[in-house]
Parts: C-alpha cells; structure tokens; sequence
DNA sequence: GTGTATATCTCGGGG
DNA sequence: CCCCGAGGTATACAC
C-alpha cells in the first residue's frame, strides 16, 4: 500500500463526471491497483475513487487512472507532503455473523417455529422474478411463502407481494399466503403487511441460534 | 488524521457481530473521530469501521471505540510498524454532474422526448406518499406520470405503482398511466412494468445534454 | 426524528 | 458474463 498525502486536486469521468478543488488530502493506492481519494473527515467513504482492475499511469505531477469501462481519474499533485510505501501481506479476510443467511438457514431448519406443524418445501424456491426464501406447508397442507429480512420494512412487503401473486397463479400451489418474518419490523411495514393480508413474525436470531447449537441444548 | 499500519486484530460488535483475525492492516483516524481498517486490496471499502460521533480510547494495545448506538468496535495491536499524523484543513468537496436530479431536470424541459405532444404539468409533483418525478399531459390531454432513474430496476416499479394507485383515485387526474424513464432498463423491471400496463422509455443522458446544450444545437 | 429515495452505491452469489 | 438481492448499506432531504 502506498499513501501519500499531497495538496492535489482530482477530476473523474465515468459514470458521471465529478471535480475535486484543490486541498490536502489522502491518496490510496492499495496492492490489486485501485485508488482511493480521502479527506480527512466525512466517514469512511473517499471523496474519489477508481476501484480494480485499473492502469495507473504516475507522471511528475498527473497520475491518470483509467479502467476498462472507459472510466478515468485524473489526480494533479501541486504539493507532496508525504509519501509511504508498506507491505501487507495477504489479509484473512472479514468473519460475518448474524446476516439474513444465517438467519434464513436456522428458520429453514426449525420451521415450526413459524407456525405450529409448518412442514419446509423449499429453501430458495426460485421463480421467474427471483428466489422465495423459503416455501412452507402448514399444518393443513397449505402452502406458506415466508420472506425473511434481519430489517423488516416496506420493500420486503413489496417483495413477498410479487412471489404471492405470482405463485398464486399456480394451481398446483394455490391458495399460497405469505408470512413476513424479520428480527425486528417497522411500523409501516406492519401495516402495508395487514392490508395484503400477510401474517408477520418477528423472530429472534440469538434464540434461534441457540435452539441450533447442540451444546446449548437441554435434551 | 492518523495512519497507523500494524499487525492488528479486530472485532465489532453492533448490528452484527465481525471478526477480523491478526493481519497487517492500515488504521485511519479522521479528524472528526471516525476509524476505518483497510486491507491492502479489494477496494475502497475498509475492512472495518465505525463512523462519527464515537468515542475513541486508545490503550497500551488495545483501542477500543464505540457510538452512541451501542456498537463496538475492538482493534488489538499486535506490532506497530508505522504511526503518522497530518493536518488537512478544510475540504470544499465534491462537485458532480450528471446523476438523477440531472436527469429530471432536462426531461422536465424537454418533455416532448418522453413522448410526441407531451407537455409538463409540474416536476417533484407532490403527493402524500412522496413526490412524483414528473407530471405529464400527452397528445389529447391525459395525465402521465413519469418517474426516473439512472438505472430503471423493480425498485423504481414498485414506486411508480404507489404513485398512480394514489393518483389515480383524484378525479381531476383520472385516468393517469404510467411511463418509466432510464438511461438504462433492467430486464426484470421491463416485464414488471409491463405487467402493470405502466410504458417504459430508454434516455439518452449525453443526447438530452447536447440537446440543452445551445453550442451544440444546429438551429 | 422518522420516513423516503439516491448511490460512480459495493459486494457476493447464481444462472 | 449479467442479473439479482443484501448491506453494520451511507447519505441527503422532506415531513
């Protein structure tokens, strides 16, 4: 990684065009060759940036970044104030816990506790318009599409709508209602739910997880 | 801000629960107290982070910041091979052109290209549910409302339908179709769209500008 | 503050 | 390769 610290100013154009006035600012230049412009305030997102795979070309004064899609950053230096280089080695990589997968998986496998007697289908149960996370049977026999978000909001409602009304036109599936299922739901999403006649359920991923894990089980 | 590269290790604890296992890795600490870990590659996403207002605590070899939110973030300093700190002073920031706003604003004057005749009843046309991009009358005087995007995907479908559900229960607008205007037209947004019998339309950015753009007119 | 819409979204997975 | 969905999305803006 090399960083250097210069008064620069910095031109993009790609998908938009975008223009940097002259000030002291962070330049990034990471090992895979991507390019990162960072002020030193404003949360972690750089000002600029040229993501990999790039050619930059360093001249005295102008480095030139351009990538394949016909993007290109133009970075002018007018005064460098430092400039490191350090080896890193290969990185580990970041350890994720508690995403909607993982939520998804333990609902897939302890199905009953959407509803008593609930049977799972499918987990991924694809469609034209795209993946139903996970299709039921209750304790009937009626089919149950279950959407599952650690955040429940208005756009999950949304999408559970389209799988219902797009498997409903499968006789071999209809009648199919929806459950909403989500860590937490927020008010609007509730009420969008209630209109459509969708049932919701909020689920708790610690206790799920716990219910999973063989060394916390009481039988 | 402070650039601190060292053998560390990490972990979060918030929304989610991240581990980060010993690595080389660069520590950035801006001047408004937000921290980010960054890998040497894959990006300009850090690794980590937590972003102001924190509190920062800085120990022999551990820091440890959290926010107000009750996130964590736990960085344990293994090696410190680097340590500088630079004064940037104020950033004017980012200047950019050509996203959404943009977009609205040339097809607001020059809404005959949405189609032969149309002629603009308002832009941000407000509603309760939020404002619509643009109010059209066609040819022989029926509403059209047009929403827009740079990139048109189901998102943008699903906010258009909203839009004329509650338009259409207006008498004064009765009846009111629907357009959807993008540079660009996901495949799935296209058939959604037209299942809703809503009319989709590709613009051209870069033609829309030349068209404003008085030196580039041939009349 | 909450809700809504945008983003050079980024990033990862599946066909 | 594109398409799609999730994100600790972040961020700006309106109500």
């Amino acid at each position: 990684m090399r960083l250097v610290i210069a008064r620069c100013s910095v031109d993009y154009a790609g998908r938009l065009t975008a223009h940097l006035p002259e000030a002291v600012r962070l330049i990034m230049v990471k090992a895979d060759g991507c390019v990162a412009i960072h002020a030193d305030g404003g949360a972690y997102k750089p000002l600029n940036w040229m993501n990999a795979p790039n050619i930059l070309v360093i001249g005295d004064d102008t480095w030139v970044v351009t990538n394949p899609k016909g993007e290109s950053l133009t970075i002018t230096l007018h005064d460098v104030l430092s400039d490191v280089q350090s080896e890193f080695g290969d990185d580990p990589g970041l350890q994720k816990d508690g995403v909607e997968a993982h939520l998804q998986q333990l609902l897939a496998e302890r199905c009953e506790v959407l509803g008593a007697g609930y049977t799972l289908v499918r987990r991924e149960y694809m469609t034209a318009i795209g993946p139903v996370d996970i299709l039921c049977r209750d304790a009937v026999g009626a089919t149950v599409a279950v959407e599952i978000k650690r955040r429940g909001e208005i756009d999950g409602v949304e999408q559970l709508t389209r799988y219902l009304e797009l498997l409903n036109r499968d006789p071999l599936l209809y009648p199919v209602r929806g459950l909403f299922a989500a860590q937490e739901i927020k008010p609007q999403a509730r009420v969008l739910a209630g209109d459509r006649g969708i049932a919701c359920a909020v689920v708790d991923y610690d206790l799920l997880r716990g219910m999973d894990d063989p060394s916390q089980r009481l039988f």
